[in-house]
DNA sequence: AGTTCGTCGTT
DNA sequence: GACGTACGACGAACTG
């Protein structure tokens, strides 16, 4: 029949899919079974059947056990992580519901899920009926021929593309029969199966279509000539091997034909069953029927599901009932008012009025004004959820969380452009409560801050935005205090984004809303109807401004996906207690960020181009001892040419390998080698000179970077401080980084002394925190020993040798000073033994000593580390004093590299994630002092633990006594915090 | 033109 | 067999 349709699934990669991209934390029942994978699967399962109509479905699973593929190839799928604990017991419900569909599942012990679609795939084009391989594995592409076409997920799950023969010869230039061929030579990053290095598909095609086959290649791989050729007759036999690994069994006998995975339908009793298990509502019941109707022939035991299905309908029946649930439940996020770009641009109409900004805002924003003095949305305050290890003890600072009420939220949605922290605005968009917009110009925008600012004012405590300091920035060039003043909004999408999942970053605020979306179902709504039209207003009060020069649609869509994604995260973020984190620090924190960027700081120009003339000839200096003791001339910045002068010219032992394969050439090692070949007159003045060069032309580099970024208006450097990027909650700069400039040598740290106070300022200053990392962790662990060492007020590292050694301080010697010191810091990072012994040039034995009487002193340190790794394993994620949430994946990893790694990472996040969040109060509350107190002075940069002041004459030992005010009690520990200050004429003698 | 690697600066 | 977190910047080398 040419009407049949087969679609095979691999049902391995759909729910690997499918959990990953949906948060296992949002879906779960009562009795803790996580559903994110069983969920995901029957919506995308839904979506592909909805599209491609199949009359006929299987779905392959893969079976425990290895199969002959691993013995072939013992790394195979090596870098695979192994399934997360709770996807596991997921499958079984997952083929329960197959069943229940009336799908069949197929599992074959031995062969993978592959081999399974294989065959499947053979049968189904052998009969000639149109076949489907849903698959997210390309090895499939070797199954396509006239009848069968493989779907392959593209980032997002929905855009399935449809690979035919055509398509496999369009991107890969190769058939589908010629495929695997082309992914031996190039291997599979995802299955940890390597290929010729440096040839990709392209290459691997080229060659591909010279020779015919991968035969063909191998029998005439002499041929080809250069790097290429060399690389690929090295590895031949794991290309070999790679192809036979890749060749899917077509011919497994599985005990089936194609007339037995016609889809009857549905058995209601076994899908209300499992649903009801699931606590799955209506919504998805009706979505699974309206895919998969129910077998008419299937009247068994009706009497059974009845009671089932009462159950359920009984809760949902209500709609209203309904609605405000779903809007509760994150399972049911679906039926929440979302709107993706497409749905809005076809609700939204944009229709040029006439209308005044007043009566406008007084028509849509009437239904807050109404409820602004009795607003349900301030709920009773709530305590932040806390992890058990820390305790902080004055949140006051931080606000009360609020429910969140969709039907209140409005977005207030500037355009523009950006450059050195200076903001051009082009346009500026009001998305009403009731989603009516309001877009106006600039000109418009300029004559009505006051009235936005006023808007801001009485409703910005359900305002809106994304990446609300960037928002300031640009509405700053209204040139409006006013409004500066009065911009507070209450939901900041980007940020949200960061406190629910801080390890996903998107660059964009498209990238934000397809990851938002990623997953989620979007259905319609009568609620989506009330987006009724995007208005853009003239101003009657100036003709001049009559003239509308652009689309105001694209603005109002963009402030109505605002609105949408802001609807999806912050129930997430309340539901993860991180609200208060994003409404108490980040958006606070953001506004005094963004006056530090447009403040900026002041640079001695001249002083920055001398630096760059000295360094510059320091390192043609370097660079030409380098070539006279090696004889030649090379690219002294090539690692490559360097490895082949060093391990190949002057025939040098190479120490340790890179990741590639090479020879490393870093600082460490070529120390090393200098040791080792002191006699060598020849290699050691080549090693001095070429540190030399290192060293010299870093510095050079770093000044040339700060002299690029020197705004020409004002002769200062703007940075920009990244407030989404840190996993940890830490902050990050860029153009130009200015938290690495250099501070460890007194060459590099001359850099800091061409940072100067501007016109009108006398003076920087310098405040740090002292060991904030050793004081949270002797807080959090409480560790009497450890509090006491901070309380005594003395020479902290000495003191503690002192408890370690067992001697009495005045008889600490230098080295041990400073190995204790060396292993408080190496404490945060989860350093090994083995590491510390590499730093302090001791043994590891020696180093294990010292780690041993260490723990042995401070029993409590030892157990708090090891029960943030525990805690975080259980949990999935740690957290901060203030609730800040870091997730980790790779704790579970079956790769011991990634586990240590994601163990060292665990260990360390909480303490320099609370570090952080100290930062920034202390920043919060420092600028808001300085603010109060009518200081000109301010705060222009923030380097982790430090922050630099610009004074303002006579205002030293007031700001001096604010700022440190606020950085020590930013909040309350069992141990004090200790910030120290300096003052100079520029920031290298402000340090102290 | 865009990506990845190696290296190195900070905390 | 590796072996300290978190970042950003740069040039080289390789991909298209």
């Amino acid at each position: 029949m040419t009407q049949d349709r087969l679609l095979i699934i691999d049902g391995h990669s759909l729910a690997f899919r499918a959990y990953f991209a949906l948060d296992a934390s949002h879906f779960s029942t009562k009795s803790g079974l996580s559903t994110n994978a069983i969920w995901g699967f029957a919506n995308m399962l839904t979506t592909v059947v909805n599209d491609e109509h199949p009359t006929h479905i299987a779905v392959a699973f893969d079976v425990k056990g290895g199969t002959f593929r691993n013995e072939m190839l013992p790394q195979y799928k090596g870098t695979r992580d192994a399934a997360p604990e709770d996807l596991l017991p997921q499958f079984p419900y997952i083929q329960q519901l197959l069943k229940a569909l009336g799908i069949t599942y197929i599992e074959k012990p031995g062969y993978e899920g592959d081999d399974i679609i294989g065959t499947l795939a053979t049968m189904g084009s052998q009969a000639g009926m149109d076949t489907l391989v849903l698959s997210g594995d390309r090895d499939a592409f070797q199954l396509i021929d006239e009848h069968v076409t493989v779907l392959y997920p593209g980032h997002h799950f929905r855009d399935l593309k449809h690979m035919d023969e055509q398509a496999v010869l369009d991107k890969y230039k190769v058939t589908p029969a010629q495929y695997p061929d082309l992914a031996a030579l190039r291997g599979e990053t995802a299955d940890n199966i390597p290929g010729v290095p440096g040839v990709g598909d392209g290459f691997a095609a080229k060659w591909i279509a010279q020779f015919g086959s991968l035969e063909g290649i191998l029998e005439h791989s002499d041929e080809i000539t250069g790097k290429k050729g060399e690389a690929l007759r090295e590895h031949i036999d794991q290309v070999r091997l790679n192809r036979k690994v890749n060749a899917l069994v077509r011919d497994i006998d599985l005990g089936i034909s194609l007339d037995e995975l016609y889809c009857k339908g549905s058995h209601l009793g076994e899908l209300d069953s499992i649903l009801h298990t699931l606590e799955f509502g209506t919504r998805t019941r009706a979505k699974l029927l309206r895919a998969f109707p129910a077998d008419p022939n299937d009247t068994a035991d009706n009497s059974s599901n009845s009671s089932n299905s009462s159950d359920v309908s009984e809760e949902t029946l209500d709609p209203s009932a309904t609605a405000q649930q779903s809007e509760l439940d994150p399972r049911h996020v679906v039926s929440v008012n979302v709107l993706d770009q497409q749905q809005v641009s076809e609700l939204v109409r944009a229709e040029v009025q006439q209308v005044s900004c007043d009566s406008w805002v007084e028509e849509h924003f009437a239904s807050l004004r109404q409820t602004q003095h009795n607003d349900e949305s301030y709920a009773l305050p709530e305590r932040l959820d806390q992890a058990s290890e820390i305790d902080s003890h004055d949140q006051s600072h931080l606000s009360h969380e609020q429910h969140f009420d969709p039907t209140k939220v409005w977005v207030l949605w500037a355009t523009g452009s950006l450059t050195h922290a200076q903001g051009a605005l082009e346009t500026l968009t009001i998305l009403a409560p009731d989603r009516h917009a309001l877009v106006l110009n600039a000109g418009q925008a300029q004559s009505h801050a006051t009235a936005v600012a006023r808007l801001l004012h009485d409703f910005g405590h359900t305002c809106a935005t994304y990446d609300a300091k960037s928002q300031m920035h640009i509405l700053r060039a209204l040139n409006s205090e006013a409004l500066v003043q009065a911009y507070q909004p209450a939901y900041d999408i980007d940020l949200a984004q960061y406190v629910v999942d801080s390890q996903f970053h998107a660059k964009d605020l498209t990238e934000l809303i397809e990851h938002t979306f990623e997953g989620i179902e979007l259905e319609e709504t009568q609620q989506s109807q009330e987006v009724q039209g995007a208005f853009n207003f003239d101003d009657i009060d100036n003709p001049q401004l009559l003239t509308n020069t652009f689309d105001p649609t694209p603005c109002a869509r963009q402030a109505a996906t605002i609105a949408s994604v802001a609807q999806v995260l912050i129930p997430k973020a309340i539901e993860t207690h991180q609200l208060e984190l994003m409404q108490g620090i980040e958006l606070p924190v953001s506004r005094v960020l963004e006056r530090m960027e447009h403040v900026g700081a002041a640079v001695d120009e001249q002083r920055l181009d001398s630096m760059l003339e000295r360094f510059s000839s320091e390192v043609e200096l370097a660079q030409q001892q380098a070539y006279d003791a090696a004889g030649k001339t090379m690219n002294l910045q090539s690692p490559k040419q360097l490895q082949s002068v060093l391990f190949d010219d002057m025939g040098l032992v190479g120490v340790r390998k890179t990741k590639s394969g090479g020879y490393s050439t870093d600082a460490q090692t070529l120390q090393e080698l200098a040791t080792r070949y002191v006699h060598d007159e020849r290699a050691s003045s080549f090693l001095v000179a070429l540190l030399r060069h290192r060293e010299m032309n870093k510095l050079k580099q770093i000044v040339q970077s700060l002299i690029d970024e020197i705004d020409a208006h004002d002769h200062r450097i703007h940075t920009t401080f990244e407030q989404t990027v840190a996993a940890t909650g830490r902050l990050s700069s860029t153009a130009p980084n200015l938290q690495n400039i250099p501070n460890r040598n007194m060459t590099g740290r001359e850099i800091r002394s061409a940072f100067v106070p501007g016109d009108g300022f006398v003076s920087l200053m310098s405040c740090d925190y002292s060991q904030v990392e050793l004081r949270i962790m002797a807080h959090a662990s409480g560790d009497e020993s450890l509090i006491e060492a901070f309380r005594s007020g003395t020479d902290f590292h000495r003191y503690v040798a002192s408890l370690v050694y067992g001697v009495s301080p005045e008889d600490i010697s230098a080295d041990q000073r400073s190995h204790v010191k060396a292993m408080s810091y190496g404490l945060a990072y989860g350093l090994s033994t083995y590491g510390l012994a590499q730093q302090l040039q001791v043994s590891p034995a020696e180093a294990d000593v010292l780690k041993n009487r260490y723990f042995a002193t401070f029993g409590k340190v030892h157990d708090y580390l090891e029960r943030l790794v525990a805690e975080a394993k259980t949990l999935g994620y740690t957290q901060t004093m203030f609730g800040r949430r870091r997730y980790f994946p790779g704790l579970h990893s079956t790769n011991r590299r990634v586990r240590d790694a994601a163990e060292r990472a665990a260990l360390n996040a909480p303490i320099q994630g609370t570090a952080a969040d100290i930062m920034k109060i202390a920043m919060i509350r420092a600028d808001q002092a300085l603010q109060e107190m009518g200081a000109r002075s301010r705060v222009i940069l923030q380097i982790h633990d430090e922050l630099v002041v610009e004074l303002a004459a006579g205002e030293e030992a007031q700001v001096e006594a604010a700022v440190r005010d606020a950085m020590e009690h930013a909040v309350s520990l069992d141990v004090p915090l200790d910030v120290s200050t300096g003052v100079g004429a520029d920031w290298q003698l402000a340090a102290h």
